[in-house]
RNA sequence: GCGACCGUAGCUCAGUUGGCAGAGCACCGGGUUGUGGUCCCGGGUGUCGCGGGUUCAAGCCCCGUCGGUCGCCCCA
């Protein structure tokens, strides 16, 4: 709002109190989900040798890092845009002693020094889920089962969003099929990413170069814009693409495997799904808003030489991404976060706690409010003059608290009474039965 | 890195041909010794993003800059 140096650096939040319980909100289902999962918790370091960085992706990955030497200093480090690599190189340094499989996950801030737009900060949160050690379609599932977990606890249905998988194998297959030639295959697979951003007859110039001709063509759109439900029979999606069935027997196993999760709603074929990421070895996949609207809520696949190329062994593994910001634009274009600024997401006291101004009450309250902290219980109060109990259950009120604690004269005599804020009831009980009321209550 | 649009109170916004900065909500205080979520009264909380220019006078016009939004590039 104000000027330069006062204002937080472009693409960047802030987190007040009712964002910071949204970003929490949606942490939890990310942890819980995991967790229940049987994924275990890591982190790595927020800024990397630059070099990390540039092993798999190449130079031209720099110009979209936040990179910078140490004063007086010679390495160049780099905010970490992504956390793939640091998953690498701390399974490489322990891939030895690890027990296997390794399910890890994590949800650190990342950095990339793009222009923001919708969907897109410069800094954000990402869930990072990878199951290594294990090959084959019951990896991919259960990772794809986990991102699927996390959205339904936010509230999220198969209507809301749907996950499109593809197989590289499969699409590879068919490509080869069309006439593709196996050196041209990774320039086949760009084409077919960047296939709606290309005119007609760019997209036909382009095709021509990798060998295919018009009848191909017209068969490299067609499995371009496939997309049928994942419980489709693979003889039916073969047909559909006019191909062997042996050509998508890779997708056999994955769907029914989603299949037996009972996850089939939740999941498309997409044949067009390819991933910019020339590390992915087999199945890839997006998390997408439904109807199509938003950028890929998450993104992943397997990625079988990963490890091996951040010098380990040879290890099978699979994973996705998942970022705050476009899954916060589905949350809300949902409704699932229309309370957020009322405080919904904040957690809420289990007690406020209100004197009338009698002095044996003020004597008390202060005691009575650390007691119950100790005691575990979720304790606020109101720091206005007045003791007026209609404005002080109006504070109550609006921090959403459960019961309101009123003390006056009689806390001489180890009474005080409790008022239920969500039934309007309230009661005269002991001080010493406080706590096991509000435990019960809880 | 490129383009379009935008920037007035905490939020959403109004502000005429340049002439004393406003509304609603929120927030703060109070309502004759004590009952909220839906009452009443009072309070404007501001570097009109920032810097410069034109002018007797700039929220308004001009230039620059920062930021936002949405695209492009890219998208790990």
């Amino acid at each position: 709002m104000s000027s330069h140096k006062l204002q937080a650096p472009k693409g960047t939040r802030d987190w007040y109190p009712n964002e910071m319980s949204v970003r929490r909100h949606i942490e939890a289902a990310w942890r819980s989900a995991s967790v229940d999962s049987g994924f275990d918790e890591i982190e790595g370091p927020t800024f990397e040798h630059l070099e990390l960085y540039t092993i798999k992706s190449g130079e031209g990955i720099v110009n979209e890092l936040f990179s910078f030497t140490r004063a007086g200093g010679d390495d160049t480090y780099a905010l970490r845009p992504e956390f793939t690599p640091t998953l690498a190189r701390m399974v490489v340094a322990r891939a030895a002693q690890l027990p296997m499989p390794i399910k890890w996950f994590c949800m650190p801030a990342m950095f990339r020094a793009e222009r923001p737009q919708r969907g897109r900060l410069r800094e954000f949160q990402q869930w990072n889920v990878d199951l290594i050690g294990v090959a084959g379609a019951e990896a991919d599932a259960e990772v794809i089962a986990t991102g699927i977990l996390a959205l339904e606890r936010l509230g999220l249905r198969p209507t809301d969003v749907q996950v499109r998988i593809s197989h590289r194998d499969a699409v590879a297959n068919i490509l080869r099929r069309l006439g593709v030639a196996a050196e041209s295959l990774h320039a086949a697979f760009e084409l077919l990413d960047r296939r709606d951003k290309l005119d007609a007859a760019e997209f036909a110039k382009r095709a021509a170069a990798l060998g295919l001709d018009e009848g191909a063509r017209a068969g490299f759109e067609r499995v371009a814009r496939t997309t049928l439900p994942i419980a489709t029979d693979i003889a039916e999606l073969a047909r559909n693409v006019d191909v062997p069935v042996e050509d998508v027997e890779p997708l056999a196993a994955l769907r029914d495997r989603l299949s037996a999760l009972g996850l089939a709603d939740w999941c498309r074929w997409d044949l067009g799904i390819v991933r910019g990421l020339a590390y992915y070895t087999g199945m890839v996949f997006e998390f997408h808003e439904a109807s199509g609207a938003e950028r890929a809520i998450a993104g992943g696949g397997r990625y079988d030489t990963l490890v091996e190329l951040f010098g380990g062994p040879k290890l099978p593994a699979c994973g996705f991404g998942m970022g705050d910001v476009v899954l916060s634009l589905v949350l809300a274009d949902r409704g699932l976060l229309k309370d957020a600024e009322a405080g919904a997401f904040l957690p809420r006291p289990d007690v406020f706690l209100l004197s009338n101004g009698a002095e044996a009450a003020e004597r008390g309250v202060a005691g009575l409010e650390h007691s119950l902290r100790r005691a575990g219980f979720h304790v606020r109060r109101s720091y206005k003059q007045t003791r007026n109990i209609g404005k002080l259950l109006g504070d109550a009120n609006k921090v959403r608290a459960r019961f309101a604690l009123i003390v006056d004269d009689k806390f001489a005599d180890g009474v005080v009474t409790l008022k239920d804020l969500g039934a309007g009831t309230q009661a005269d009980v002991w001080r010493e039965d406080l706590d096991g009321l509000l435990r019960r209550a809880r």
